[in-house]
DNA sequence: ATTAAATAACACATATATGTGTTCATAATA
DNA sequence: TATTATGAACACATATATGTGTTATTTAAT
């Protein structure tokens, strides 16, 4: 089941994350306003810089009408 | 669509995992052998008093050969 | 080529997750 | 009772996520 390296999977998330904003449409700033987050912080999750917590994922979640298990079921994690 | 409470979403989250690892006949320590953190996060994490991060949260979904979309697939998040 | 919008990339302070160790409480069982 | 296993609950140091601000770069449109 390989486990893949921390960095490989924050930054396997943050391509994730941008593909399923643009998909929606949302600027950066856009999904950082509905989730309540700043927008650096979105900018660095989806450059793999960071390490999100469990809150963060699920503020997310919600700005993109997304259940938790659905903005995590990226078929590399 | 109702965003819950930082420490309610924490809460239940760590009851969830509570729910996995009691239901694959896991200790807190097993689990936190497989999935290489120490046993002392995995009671907070349980007991809801930490916010855990992504890399955590992969890592126990491995430890409980769940993929991180089953490991975050509860009914209250 | 300019302008404007979007994103990247810094700095810095604060809160908190993690990692490590120890002690206490509880429950089960010999 | 005494022992063992399990989990809870502390303390403490370190790493890092978050929050806020600013500046630079990229991209797209005109």
């Amino acid at each position: 089941m390989n486990k893949i390296r921390n960095s490989d999977l924050l930054k396997k998330f943050g391509n994730h994350l941008k593909t399923l904003r643009s998909e929606k449409g949302l600027t950066q700033e856009q999904l950082a306003n509905d989730a309540d987050i700043p927008i650096n912080q979105v900018g660095r999750i989806e450059r793999g810089e960071v390490n999100p917590t469990l809150s963060t994922l699920y503020s997310i979640s919600n700005a993109l009408n997304l259940a938790l298990s659905d903005l995590l079921s990226g078929k590399d994690f």
